[in-house]
DNA sequence: TTGCCTGCAAACTCTTTGCATTTCC
DNA sequence: GGAAATGCAAAGAGTTTGCAGGCAA
């Protein structure tokens, strides 16, 4: 078992919620998928690995991974909810590329820095930041000459 | 007839399409709401003048102003488009707060420096970026303590 | 006159919810 | 045994689309 499934139970259990298979299922499929995903490519991967779930099941576990910080919302893609796995993933921004839809992940400390200074300036309280540059990445501007 | 009217006839013409009654009241409420909007505000401000749209009409006149650049889509906010005044608007980023709802503007040159560098060293060509930062205004954290 | 636009309603997509049934503890 | 979870289907939001009639050029 586990590190994150030991913190998963431990925080359901302290919830009154019980450990199911579909809960145990969903937190494979997103510790597999890795990195960036949304409900459509979560469910396909559950049904790829023959434990097909019903949707609903699905968008009534993603509040669990989102409230135990196992994973946080991405940037919205065309009304789609989009989810990135954090555990074991640092902080860091996006480029994501208009052409192929690569999302390459960069970290600039000295970006977060000059943030932290706007935010004293306003006084304002961080809870978290998106950064997300889009454009063409290295491949898709050849193509596009 | 302001200058963007100027600009949004000729955008139409060149593309055979045609200056209704309806886009131009439409183009009138952008104007005048400037700043964030989505659809639902810029209904109501249209029902408010006395000038009510089908929300279909609206959704269908948006696309021309993104297509000319008055406007840009901001960030999504619970599964709904927001959109932006770009027009007389130079370029900015936000503090978005979680208790009230209100968006603060921002510009940081140096931090706008440093995202052409990360750019230059993944030879990624940038169209545009959006930085959101997520906490409490100065107000809320009042409020909340 | 021509064919683009509009409003209406229906369709679509993503997400949430109600309910009967099953299942964990 | 009893509360909580599941699957299904229906309901909800926001957005798009097909169609018949209306109107700019």
């Amino acid at each position: 078992m586990g590190k994150q499934e030991t913190v998963f139970r431990e925080y359901l259990r302290k919830n009154g919620l019980r450990y199911t298979p579909e809960r145990k299922i969903v937190l494979k499929a997103i510790l597999s998928i890795g990195g960036h995903f949304d409900v459509d490519a979560l469910y396909d991967w559950l049904k790829q690995n023959d434990k097909t779930l019903s949707k609903a099941t699905v968008y009534r576990t993603m509040p669990l991974f989102l409230e135990i910080g196992f994973v946080k919302e991405s940037l919205r893609s065309q009304g789609r909810a989009q989810y990135e796995l954090t555990f074991g993933h640092e902080h860091h921004d996006h480029l994501i590329c208009l052409g192929c839809g690569k999302i390459i992940e960069f970290k600039d400390d000295r970006i977060e820095e000059l943030q932290e200074l706007v935010c004293k300036k306003y006084e304002f309280h961080t809870i978290d930041h998106r950064l997300a540059i889009r454009g063409y990445c290295k491949e898709c501007r050849k193509t596009l000459q």
